[in-house]
DNA sequence: ACACAGCCACTTGGCAACAAGTTAGGATGA
DNA sequence: TCATCCTAACTTGTTGCCAAGTGGCTGTGT
């Protein structure tokens, strides 16, 4: 059945037709259409009505060093990529137990998403979220427009010596909004990587971080 | 079409059928039967025909720190997990360049892949690969039976202290007889964990590994 | 009153026919 | 000879119907 995706051809190849694939494997057309199927939601192959199944052409991968000190913006561009940082939104989210705990708040008090978009050479990579509450940063609702860095947001208001706490690592699939910002289809797994960034003076928390990486994009080192 | 899954209910509970909620978000069966079976092969959900649907009971997570330097088995004997390591196979593999680069072979020495599984209270949830090269350990052939840990047999070749290598991380889609090995369905991300076992003191490369964990089963830890 | 058989309404699973889009080639006409 | 249109043979997409499995309800016989 899905011995179909060892078959290695170069991009843009035309796919056997399902009506070929189910006589030459000797089951119905329904089966053949469900496996292209998931290599369709897998990002794989792409298809046409009246033309045939065609593959992608497979993306580069950039290598990520996940464990590593120095900041995204730098890692790219010392790499020599040309990225790109858009916002999306900034806005008040609903009370999540694990955000509000971490940013030591009470339900009764705003905290805000700051959501930002990481495009390399043109194509969507990375969503970055910044959890951040308005108790920290009051201004942040009239600010919001000028946030290009978090960092520079941070000296901004006086913070200058940063550290970063524990650092888990976790997988799922792009909701609906995801899949339309990182150009991805439905089963195209995300890597969730979530931490604290830390005034390394005072000890305070700044922000909760929760940064969405296309699974298929980047090559992850995670040597310590 | 896919808010179905953000309805958190306790597990075993049945789900609305195919009929229902086609009516309800008055789209076709047949677009509620595709939302439903890709729920199904990533193993959210069960389906008995003539019955119904059902939640699945929703697994533990154990916390595992990847990039420390105590052994699989350690970590999870110190957490007091039961687990248990049964060997798969122990056999030669065909040519693969990135695997005889790092071993320092030719194509026409041999490589043996050991593949073991790890099963924690029962449930399977990794896979290791051992590759190593016969010129190093010629007599892997015989030995089989007994590999139990992989480091007592290198202790036993006269190796002692080990390093290891740049680390990388990858995701990819189990296949069918990687679902078996870990009973999980076509669509539940594997992590995979990549690295070489290198004798400290001699700089040789002892064993390249590749680890296939579940995503699903884990809290991946990555802190530096 | 109880036991049992049959039926019906519901579920998921599967299939076949049809619809819609594309392309190539041949018939037709100027 | 050349241009144009039509048709036929492909492709994928969609719809609807029927099969198979389950459980409950009801009628019937003892």
């Amino acid at each position: 059945m899905e011995k179909i995706e060892s078959k290695q051809f170069s991009a843009g190849t035309k796919l056997p037709s399902e009506n070929e694939l189910a006589n030459r494997y000797g089951v119905t057309r329904m089966t053949a259409r469900a496996a292209l199927s998931k290599l369709e939601e897998r990002g794989y192959i792409y298809s046409k009505q009246g033309k045939g199944r065609f593959l992608k052409e497979e993306s580069m991968q950039i290598q990520l060093h996940l464990t590593g000190k120095v900041s995204f913006t730098e890692k790219m561009e010392q790499a020599g990529y040309d990225l790109e940082t858009r916002l999306i939104s900034c806005e008040k989210v609903g009370f999540e137990e694990k955000v509000y705990k971490l940013l030591n708040c009470e339900p009764i008090d705003h905290v805000y998403k700051v959501s930002r978009i990481r495009i390399i050479d043109g194509q969507p990579m990375a969503i970055h979220n910044s959890f951040v509450s308005e108790k920290m940063f009051p201004d942040i609702e009239k600010e919001r427009a000028d946030i290009s860095s978090m960092f520079a947001y941070y000296r901004k208001h006086g913070h200058t010596e940063f550290a970063s706490s524990k650092t888990m690592l976790g997988i799922s699939f792009p909701t609906s909004k995801e899949q339309q910002l990182l150009h991805c289809q439905s089963m195209v797994p995300l890597i969730i990587v979530e931490n604290d960034c830390i005034n390394a003076a005072t000890g305070e928390v700044l922000e909760h971080t929760r940064i969405l990486y296309r699974s298929d994009k980047f090559k992850y080192d995670i040597t310590m």
